[in-house]
DNA sequence: CTGTTAGCGCATTCAT
DNA sequence: ATGAATGCGCTAACAG
């Protein structure tokens, strides 16, 4: 099992001339073959073909960019990958970009270091990718105008945007103003009289239009959404948990919250765990409703009510908006709005019985 | 507002002899000045600078990894992202990378399709990047010795490996036997009579140890792991939904298991989720085990007990061997092992409350 | 310190 | 249907 004598390891890459003299023809005659050309003679091609599976030839990424200018891979760009919705529409975007031949570079926002992540940005000019699509809950910075300036195929995904961006980006959407009258039209017919709040950061767009339909929806209802039950943080189960503690925990219960509006799932899981450790029952004491509807809402240990924003359809939408404008970049954008529905579950249907395991579990059960 | 003279949206990208002219020096100069060489002199540069940033002068890509054959990005081959535990690592890994000016490609692997993953894992040949971390469940193929036979710097981490790679790659890994003993010993301290389990595929290395490790304590312990005691599918909770309903469905009490190890807390999701349906007490009726303590494993609805292993720090580690491998290819394989612990929650403590809302939630609960 | 020169490996004319 | 020649934009070796 010694080396053999095709390639001591690693060194020396195999280019096309060394193929073309093995094969016995021209370097442009092996470029040729290799993509397919339809003018190579096919024994040509086969001969070329196996000399170069045998040499372990593989064309060299950068000498063809440098000449195509195209680079056979999108850009991603996301919020914390602990958020789970972000690994469901990356890894839809990525099976479809694989499918037609696309490498997918990722750039996910850690929340720190913030001058790192435009820095990142900024560098995806420069021929790294193709194309863009953009999910991070940043709101979009002028990094973004920048990159559409330079002529870069930007598709924007899940995020509502500042209307400057917005005439000038493909972008993928959910209708969130209605998402938001939806939990509070569920969270009225439910009876609830003392509504609350947990929200994510003011200047992520789509969250500001969700809350917005809640809010203008209650009103139509009579049901007020005072200042004090409103709690505010990044979008993690640390806000929710710590939301909800706030909201549900130094109140009489005749004061307090029958009904938790979290403007994400994730948000959601904290108030969850809030309730569970405050030992209140959900949805007796007080129904919590999510928004996304990620996989694990319908566990029954979750079994969250939820509004429903089709992410893998939508993360296909995105994916082929970023082929075509690649084909074509001179397009006019396109703006496509899913819509979205209602889940109901248990942490808003009352009366039913909920819990997986048993008696309560009150308290906090970490060791 | 009209478009300033500056550039017209995208087209004719800026070339280093464009700086060049613009700023009268010579184009290698440009070149230095833009990579802080400090042979050139401190106002040339300035001068270069301004220019390149008034021109919106980015270096191109291509052209620069064609004559430095490197890449500044590394590849992470990836599981299915919606198992969480990829997430942690793949955004750990991230910012290690970005912080040290690499960029980032993701492969990862929807389960289907394996000819078009096993395709994109050659196509990392070629100068894509500059190096790979491999985290994929995908028993390591025989591609990823190909890439080492390129002299692809390969790091391995959270994977145990064939034997033959074993010696020719960095690993990074966890005490995947000893984390299994911590499991056996723990369901036999707690006074499990009919342990059971949940595994993954057979052909994974590390859960292949981790089973090791369970099975051999269990037999010390003098507790019987009969193969109708076991379950086995893809690591997702529906393997640990199906193989939980199975194992605890339609068996008298006195026969059903009352102990459940899952080999990966993503399974034990599934397990309690049918424990929940069944109207089964967790832990009373059947205590549950996971493997990895994922983030949500102490919310109060779930508060899974579980084998932790330390998934931030490895993804460090790994981020290191891989950025010393670049640095230096004729390294020795490094192989780093990490201790893990048991973390004790309610799933497996006896006596206490348990259930984060009240009453029990029987039945199935979707609507 | 700076300019000149020579490729990196490939795709793509233009001939033949 | 194939080969010869050219240059993509940049880095690096070599002069000066």
């Amino acid at each position: 099992m010694h080396d053999s004598a095709v390639t001591p390891p690693g060194r020396e890459p195999v280019t096309g001339y060394d193929v073309a003299r093995a094969a016995g023809v021209s370097q442009s005659t092996v470029s040729r073959a290799l993509r397919g050309d339809a003018r190579v003679v096919p024994e040509t091609r086969e001969l070329v073909l196996r000399v170069a599976r045998e040499m372990g030839y593989v064309v060299n990424a950068s000498a063809r960019s440098l000449i195509t200018r195209r680079t056979s891979s999108v850009a991603i760009v996301s919020g914390d990958l602990r958020n789970p919705s972000y690994p469901v529409l990356i890894g839809t975007l990525q099976k479809q970009f694989h499918a037609h031949g696309y490498r997918v570079v990722l750039l996910s926002d850690h929340e720190e270091e913030s001058g790192e992540f435009e820095h990142s940005l900024g560098g995806l000019r420069g021929g790294i990718v193709d194309g863009i699509v953009y999910i991070s809950a940043r709101t979009t910075s002028p990094v973004v105008a920048d990159l559409l300036d330079a002529g870069m195929p930007v598709v924007v995904l899940n995020r509502d945007v500042d209307a400057e961006l917005g005439g000038r980006v493909d972008r993928v959407t959910s209708d969130n103003v209605e998402g938001g009258r939806l939990a509070a039209r569920h969270l009225h017919a439910i009876g609830a009289r003392r509504p609350a709040m947990v929200a994510g950061p003011r200047d992520n767009p789509s969250l500001a239009r969700r809350e917005r339909g809640f809010r203008s929806e209650l009103a139509a209802l009579g049901l007020p959404l005072p200042r004090q039950r409103v709690r505010r943080g990044q979008v993690d189960p640390r806000t929710g948990l710590e939301g909800a503690l706030s909201l549900l925990g130094d109140t009489a219960a005749g004061e307090r919250p029958d009904a938790l509006f979290c403007q994400t799932d994730y948000i959601a899981l904290g108030a969850l765990d809030a309730a569970g450790r405050l030992g209140l029952s959900v949805p007796d004491d007080v129904a919590v409703i999510g928004y996304n509807d990620l996989d694990w809402a319908g566990w029954s240990m979750i079994d969250l009510t939820t509004v429903r924003q089709p992410l893998v359809e939508m993360a296909e939408a995105a994916a082929s908006a970023m082929l075509a404008r690649m084909a074509n970049p001179d397009l006019p954008p396109v703006h496509r709005v899913f819509d979205v529905e209602l889940v109901e579950r248990g942490s808003t249907r009352r009366g039913a019985r909920r819990g997986g395991a048993g008696g309560a579990r009150g308290g906090v059960t970490h060791s």
